[in-house]
DNA sequence: GCAACAGTTTTACGTTCGTCAAACATTCGG
DNA sequence: CCGAATGTTTGACGAACGTAAAACTGTTGC
């Protein structure tokens, strides 16, 4: 049997700006979170989001840590999970608050 | 003597986004930018700002790590040191995000 | 001068965090 | 069925964090 499922996430309602903000406080999920800026799906390997240098237990830390802040949501497909960003969900809890975000984050020292 | 001094902070150009988000990744710290968002100067003592139940090296500590992150600015007059926020560096350097911040920060759970 | 004041720094302590390694599911392909 | 693939969970460890207490620095007022 394999009908798709999500795994545990917060309510739109509960997703707390202090956890949210912690959760994004780290150079990791904030690379994450810039990967999943793209609107789609991508599986939990370290390989496909230039996080070679992490163990894949790692990285699925750092997936569990945005999925419970409300970042991220997680469709599970067979073996593979497939990771994508809230962005409905965000912006209606916090309007304007993911573009400025994604905008500070594509803005390099100048 | 006793001429204005600012305590050490980053340039508006080293502000850096993961710093900030970690600094206001912290309930006390958000607590605390709150309170600044009245865009005027606040002393420093624990009951100036509803923290009573933190003693008041906690709250230097966490207004050091807002300082360092790039969040407010110190200045020095005497015994008193009055903090404020850098509103126009953070609009400077990451725009629309402040506001973002702050708008989120003021919505309750709904 | 000296005592009270306003905050910072230092030290200490328990908790949380980021990381890896190993063990553990679960699923797909032969 | 068996082995490879994809992640998760658990356990361990050092580093960083939040907090408080005590010592310290500099300032104001008498």
């Amino acid at each position: 049997m394999s009908e798709d499922e999500r795994l545990p996430q917060p309510a739109t309602a509960d997703i707390d700006l202090v956890t949210l903000l912690h959760a994004l406080g780290d150079p990791v999920r904030m690379t994450l979170l810039l990967s999943y800026a793209d609107g789609r799906e991508h599986s939990c390997g370290p390989r496909d989001l230039g996080l070679d240098h992490l163990h894949k237990s790692t990285v699925s830390h750092h997936m569990r840590v945005l999925r419970e802040a409300g970042v991220t949501t997680t469709r599970v497909a067979g073996r593979n999970r497939f990771v994508s960003l809230r962005r409905t969900d965000l912006d209606a809890r916090f309007p304007g608050l993911l573009d400025a975000l994604l905008a500070a984050a594509s803005t390099p020292l100048r």
